[in-house]
DNA sequence: GTGAATGCAAAACCTTTGCAACTGG
DNA sequence: CCAGTTGCAAAGGTTTTGCATTCAC
């Protein structure tokens, strides 16, 4: 537990957004000016690795990295190509929603929704 | 209508696998030696917008091209990296299944399920 | 003290692009 | 014809890696 990998995870903690590798490294370098974006890598992939954090993979954007540990489903604009967490509806688990081929183990599923987000919906009135 | 976008298109349409477009290409290559990945790219990119096929992006692997159109969801194995379709439970559709932001408006759902596929748990029995 | 983490630069990888030559309709 | 496509090579952007240095425990 270096003071790299506190700070990325910290920092990680405190946004709702989901930012990308880049966008991670330009934050943690204003309270360590002297971290490179190896090190940002190396801490959110360990970070991934222990399960602290979630990586998102929408599209062939960058990976994004969310803190967000509940189940949960992202959204991703089209237009602003920003990425919102949205909620699973209740008794509607994802494992209840494909029919799995016999002998397959699942383990992990993944809902994304693309569209527009309200706030762009609005901005196109 | 190019002989190399009939071609592409052809072959994707008799794969049941999900190939990428490196494997396309090699696909491709026995029948037509000139034809060069660029095209490749190019071609499964114009089937895609014009929705003949679809570009199915899992994790951070190179995307992969699939002739099914139908709504499904891809499984995809975590052991030997194959896509296999899968069928999503009727009544389930991912539009119920989901809540979504006020305002926002969904365009396309995608649900991905990665675990360990039939022929994998077999083997390591 | 020692094994792991860092920082840097360079490489690896997938994908796109610029451009000249070509071709399908 | 001629807009659009091809093929090639080179560039682009993200992520990983090699390696010497440094650090956490």
């Amino acid at each position: 537990m270096t003071p790299q990998r506190r700070l990325v995870y910290e920092e990680l903690m405190n946004s709702n957004d989901h930012p990308t590798a880049a966008e991670v490294f330009i934050r943690v370098k204003n309270s360590m000016d002297s971290i490179s974006l190896a090190t940002v890598y190396n801490c959110l992939d360990t970070l991934v690795g222990v399960g602290a954090i979630k990586q998102v993979n929408l599209d062939r954007e960058p990976s994004r990295y969310c803190g967000n540990l509940n189940p949960h489903a992202h959204f991703h604009c089209e237009s602003c190509a920003s990425v919102l967490d949205i909620e699973l509806q209740e008794g509607a688990e994802a494992s209840k929603s494909v029919k799995l081929p016999r002998g397959a183990k699942a383990e992990k599923f993944e809902i994304a929704v693309r569209g527009i987000c309200p706030k762009c919906a609005r901005q196109k009135k």
